[in-house]
DNA sequence: CAATCAAAGACTTTATTTGCCCATGATAAC
DNA sequence: GTTATCATGGGCAAATAAAGTCTTTGATTG
């Protein structure tokens, strides 16, 4: 089990478009270039981020991407579920008997992680970079 | 991003013979008829078990496997770690200037789910699990 | 209308998981 | 010591998921 790299592509772009002068619209392009990654694949994970109303996007000339409104409340566990999904990361489907035990305490483990992912904001983290800078 | 289900297995595995009769040899078929998982499969899972140290195998007639002498302390994260392997979730292998800052909120994170999985003994549940019976 | 750029679908490639088959080796019972 | 039983290990096949490409469409700007 381990994280896709798409989720690894969709947190640094939202963290770029985070950094990145407000409003101003961003092209696959860029973004592919910055994680040396194919235009194409990209595009598919912005659309999920779009879906999702994280983002939006604009068509035409000089058009591209950029953060939505509510954006300075987007977590790290929002865009890792808007890639990978909301389903529990581990399913028992063994049929024995009443609700499996192990099913609760693997769900639980997980709750611990989403916690802590849930309040670690992009636009937190967006402001240590630029004061490092 | 899922728990495999060869972990869910190893689980099961371990639960079942921490609630058997100590001491007493359980062989593949049985375990692999009660989780309705082919022997040959579970064979492979079982022996990164015994490889790990968790549990021991005797070959021969009447041969099977039993849990080893320190299985009180066995964590749901020894075992899940003995499956899986020890690697982090996830890993940024972009080179962007200085070491990721995602990464290490991801590591982070993913340390939380680890912490309690670390607490949650195969024996405490077991105990659970007689006490219903 | 021409250039630019996102959206979407189909498709290929690659990696991982799951599972099976068969040969080998250890052990107990007879 | 031979036979039946059972774990180990290698190799192979199928299924699934992840990663990536290509091409068409549709919107927007100039």
């Amino acid at each position: 089990m381990k994280f896709s790299k798409a989720t690894n592509y969709a947190l640094h772009t939202m963290l770029f478009l985070a950094v990145v002068p407000p409003n101003k619209l961003i092209g696959v392009q860029q973004l592919a270039e910055r994680q040396e990654v194919s235009p194409t694949y990209l595009s598919k994970i912005l659309t999920k981020l779009v879906k999702a109303g994280m983002i939006e996007s604009t068509s035409g000339a000089n058009g591209g991407y950029r953060l939505k409104r509510n954006w300075e409340e987007i977590s790290f566990l929002d865009i890792i579920h808007a890639i990978e999904g909301n389903a529990s990361l581990f399913e028992c489907d063994l049929n024995h008997g009443q609700d499996c035990m192990i099913q609760k305490i693997m769900v639980t483990a997980e709750e611990k992680m989403e916690d802590y992912l849930r309040n670690q904001k992009i636009s937190e983290l967006a402001k240590k970079m630029t004061a490092v800078l």
